[in-house]
DNA sequence: TACTACCTTAGTACCAGGTTCTAAGAGAAA
DNA sequence: TTTCTCTTAGAACCTGGTACTAAGGTAGTA
């Protein structure tokens, strides 16, 4: 044990030590490169590399690699994100159809029962667009969590238009969303609608929806 | 003018040319290496280079490593997102305030307009949040979106418990959102919760909640 | 026609941050 | 003493570049 006169173990750490040590340090900052780690370690970077190898991380470019594709990924999906859920079935200013899936971005850690506001928004994002309307705004609304949706669920919701109010500027639109034949949410959305309104803009209602 | 025989401007694009295409196939796939680019443009690796530097596009590795560290600044604030808006008061069972600024990723692109699904879900996880209790779910709501919030407004959510409902595993928690001194929303919210209701799993009703 | 400017290509040296492999020493255990 | 694990060292090699020098083609112009 460290043969040498006085000194007798300084930050001599176990290899296990170390290695929690390592998780640990990558763990916060993912760019640190191996010659960093030798000095924040106090061993060799042959060492570093083998408990690298030991505990399954990977060299600095690929670890940033791996982060940017997940980004890119990210970065993909939520700029489709114009809408929560899928759209899948549109009549507008009669009926739509929408599916979310449930993943762990959207769930409570603890028990993995989404957020009540993921459901909301997907009713919410669908009774919007199933208004055939240039400015279409949600004005309030009436809702019931029946049942806790989970991880990995499927829930697809279903909005009809049910009143348009003499075009007076409102519309409502009732929403239900089911995981399989079960209904797990229900709303009754008021939403706002901007055209035919008190001026006619003139031709914009046709505008281009998805 | 490309002295070979019949063969005349064969895929002999200008240099301006050569540079939009750059820029595209390197929007569309940022890990795309020096290399293959050669293979798309069909110029030496050196044009490539020099291109790039006249373009001001950074080499790979420099455009995964900042797309990683961005990743990396959104994984963190996401991961403080475990609420939506941030909590700013919170006194357990009795009331709590949370702010919430709106940015360009809330808001319709069209006209800068708050999407309601996210001044809902700033109101519903203070809901959740104020309530003292390991499991706490979104019952039902009702909701008023009472204006308009825009871009970069901030909004500022007060939560208060109204009624206990006797343990009965119901809360009711009330929520107004103020933009300034402008009330924007007002929800009514029931809450289910976990303890105490029918088996006292004991002790659990003070876990820690931040 | 020659001169000049620009574009393109080739090649070399060098770099960071590694992998892979061989080898050897130190300390502890059998 | 031998054996084993842990640690360190060093060399060869890799990818995806930068930085720099040099040379050839092409085009326009005097």
């Amino acid at each position: 044990m460290n043969t040498r006169e006085g000194v007798p173990l300084i930050d001599r750490i176990s290899k296990k030590e170390r290695h929690q040590l390592l998780l640990k340090i990558i763990g916060q900052n993912p760019f640190v490169t191996d010659r960093e780690l030798t000095r924040e370690l106090k061993v060799s970077i042959q060492t570093i590399r083998l408990d690298r190898m030991e505990l399954g991380i990977p060299e600095l470019r690929e670890r940033m690699k791996q982060m940017a594709e997940h980004s890119y990924d990210q970065v993909r999906s939520l700029s489709l994100d114009e809408v929560v859920g899928e759209i899948v079935d549109l009549q507008l200013d009669k009926s739509g159809i929408s599916i979310f899936e449930i993943r762990e971005e959207h769930v409570f850690t603890r028990n993995s029962i989404a957020r009540g506001h993921y459901v909301f928004a997907q009713a919410n994002s669908l009774a919007v667009a199933v208004i055939n309307d240039e400015i279409a705004l949600t004005a309030s609304a009436d809702i019931r969590f029946l049942r806790q949706v989970h991880l990995n669920e499927k829930c697809i919701a279903k909005a009809y238009v049910r009143s348009m109010a003499g075009q007076k500027g409102k519309a409502k639109v009732e929403v239900f969303t089911y995981v399989g034949d079960e209904m797990v949410f229900q709303g009754n959305f008021v939403i706002y609608r901007s055209t035919l309104e008190d001026n006619s803009e003139g031709g914009v209602q046709d505008a281009d929806r998805h």
